[in-house]
DNA sequence: CGTGTCCTTGAGGTCCCTCAAAGGCGGTGG
DNA sequence: CCACCGCCTTTGAGGGACCTCAAGGACACG
């Protein structure tokens, strides 16, 4: 499960996540570096295997590299919540290692390998790595804002805007990171999947699909959707990228 | 608007934070401090007046100290979501303050009154007040923790046990912040703004809290809500207070 | 005493859920 | 190579949770 990464692998580790922050501000040699020095350590998941479960205390802090994981909880009734994804370039359980133990299951969607570090106290790692702050930060604040627009969602739009919506918004994830660069979108969602993360059930996330593609907005097939029609789906979603924040920002840079 | 802070004032200032952050560790003297020396600048809000709205940058960080808040989305439609009640010792635009524009109104429920620092690059805030990285950074995850719980409700939830689960939250919240020692709490909050923080209507919200005041569990008026039943309740929503994670941690403290 | 704000109740409609069942498709084993 | 199985998708039918529209009542305030 965990293997030495050579220098090379060093090199191209986290290119996901240079590339949302490279999107953020201009990236700096010392974030580079800080990231590089922390992420020395790497693990492989199989799909279906957890991270971590509900219950259990944290010992890690990820960077996922490569992969989907899902982080859910189970509620008592048996259903499940999908609170998000996250993909190539994502952190997970940064700040919520704080607290004594996980309220959500992180596990692995596809084959997924992670690099991670064991967390220290806070001011330590600032203290050692100044300029991981504001990368990390950063991640923090999409995700908060990532999770805030989901409350929208869930709260005020209806099936078929939602899953409009989480298309846009997984689309546009990806391509910045550069998972893909034209309009098939590589997606290990099974529509049980999608029915979770948007508190609906898999049968109306099956009719909203194919109502959706009775309109030419997407395709979708396992493991693939196919936007046919951005500008539209994003119309019907109500969908504005901003809540992503990814545009350039280059005037709070560290000095 | 703007007023200075006396000596006096600032050492009660913060008591509300204080009290939460003692729940959470060993509250140290630095972090007291830090906290004093970020907190100088001090403005008031009245009721409904907007802190800071969609679509505007960030000038400030707020800490709030009297008064609630309210973080919501206007959508197209004339609908809105609120996404979350900032109570005293709260901050709020923290790690959002990263970004450009803000993506939700700010708005002042209450008569408000705020401590507010203007954002700084965040290496250099930690650079210059070390231990600050750590209350905000706790912040942060629980603020994190919170919007998960909030997607959970929303979306695995049906009207009743979202509307138990915020009562029970908020009634948590307020007792570990020393808003409120019995089963009395002083909420704010119309049925239309409990309507648009769990994403219903407002006929069906009024409806939800009768069955419950049927029930025996809580008592609602303009301004008060009263928990007659709070283990009964907790139990009708799946409560379950782990997620505040307001226990102590002696084991992460800053060296 | 009118006006504004908020709560309350009724009636009808709809979005989405649950239950039920069938079909496609890749993998595995006999 | 076919049969079978697991996983996922698809479709139908009926029901329920919640919504919208409509209107009335309570209460505070100037």
């Amino acid at each position: 499960m965990t293997e030495d990464p050579s220098p090379r692998q060093l090199q191209r580790m986290s290119q996901y996540l240079f590339r949302k922050l490279r999107g953020f501000y201009g990236l700096t040699d010392e974030i580079e570096e800080a990231i590089g020095e922390l992420c020395k350590d790497t693990a492989e998941f199989a799909a279906r295997e957890p991270l971590i479960e509900q219950g259990e205390p944290y010992k890690y802090i990820y960077l996922v590299e490569k992969g989907w994981v899902l982080r859910a909880r189970h509620l008592p009734q048996g259903t499940r919540q999908v609170v998000n994804v996250a993909v190539p370039g994502d952190f997970a359980c940064f700040n919520a290692h704080l607290f004594g133990m996980s309220d959500f299951d992180l596990v692995a969607k596809t084959p997924v390998s992670v690099f991670r570090f064991e967390p220290v106290a806070i001011i330590d790692l600032f203290a050692l790595y100044p300029h991981l702050a504001v990368a990390l930060t950063w991640s923090n604040a999409h995700e908060e804002s990532m999770l805030a627009e989901r409350v929208v969602s869930l709260g005020r739009r209806n099936a078929r805007e939602r899953m409009a919506h989480v298309l846009c918004e997984l689309a546009a994830r990806m391509r910045i990171v550069g998972m893909t660069t034209d309009n098939v979108l590589s997606i290990p969602l099974t529509q049980e999947d999608f029915a979770d993360l948007l508190g609906m059930s898999l049968i109306h996330v099956n009719r909203t699909l194919r109502s959706l593609a009775a309109a030419q907005l997407v395709h979708y097939k396992v493991g693939q959707v196919q936007i046919l029609d951005f500008e539209k789906l994003a119309r019907v979603a109500g969908f504005d990228s901003g809540y992503l924040h990814f545009t350039q920002r280059t005037d709070i840079l560290p000095r």
